[in-house]
DNA sequence: GTATATAATAGTAATAAGTCCTAATAATGA
DNA sequence: TCATTATTAGGACTTATTACTATTATATAC
């Protein structure tokens, strides 16, 4: 019966993250964070964002060097600029299929996949 | 004019991916090496991972928690498994076309995309 | 083959993302 | 209002990876 309260802390994550629409990373929403609330610590948002992605109500995305966390629920892909690593919505429809395709044969029960497409955003390429 | 060295230490890291055919990772390839070669370090053998990886020797799977490497040098996807972290490959066709369609309309020139799928493997489902 | 320039190495220190620990605090249900 | 205990702040710790530096050894020139 471990049940989970609405703290302060935890509504502040969730706002952070719905009102950073960029992808921040967890040291983004930290930084944004101590300016709300001064004594808010690094160990709490990073639980609360592991705690908030767990129930569905925000997206973890793993990309390299640091993760970044999105308020779009629905599953879709992401673009990274390996120059200055910004993260970016994909234009293309998450492959449900896939993920049936890949428990054939392998004996694998998939739960879902992730892409991330590299390469040089606009502004990098001049 | 930095010409590349064909260093018995690069030898080594090489056919050490070559060998360990289940995507290791970097420490697993390093403790690998150090019995062949009980003075390699750990500097040598991520460097020369990044640059085999660079020249198209190899591949460098970026997944959660540790990076792999890998002796196919052909566009696949990967499977792991949430629970004992394996790595596999996944039989699904790279979608060389999603490289092209992620390009219109964003801007971005896209290099590649990598895609992993989460789940559980045949072993850790019981 | 020998000398030379410098890429690469071993070993270690440093960095960065993220987790863990503990006493103190505060949200919840009774 | 009170008791229970999930959660917090703050800091220590872990793990993956990169950076630094004196030394070594490879490729090239002689």
């Amino acid at each position: 019966m471990k049940t989970k309260r609405n703290t302060k802390q935890r509504r502040l994550v969730l706002d952070a993250v719905r009102s950073l629409t960029n992808h921040p990373s967890a040291d983004e929403i930290y930084v944004y964070l101590r300016r709300l609330d001064s004594r808010i610590s690094r160990g709490t948002v990073y639980r609360n964002l592991n705690v908030l992605a767990e129930e569905g109500e925000i997206n973890h995305i793993r990309v390299p060097a640091a993760d970044r966390y999105d308020f779009r629920t629905d599953r879709h892909y992401h673009m990274i600029c390996s120059r200055c690593g910004r993260v970016f919505d994909a234009p293309i429809e998450y492959a449900e299929e896939n993920d049936r395709a890949a428990e054939e044969g392998t004996g694998f029960k998939v739960k879902c996949h992730n892409t991330v497409f590299e390469g040089m955003c606009p502004d990098c390429l001049e």
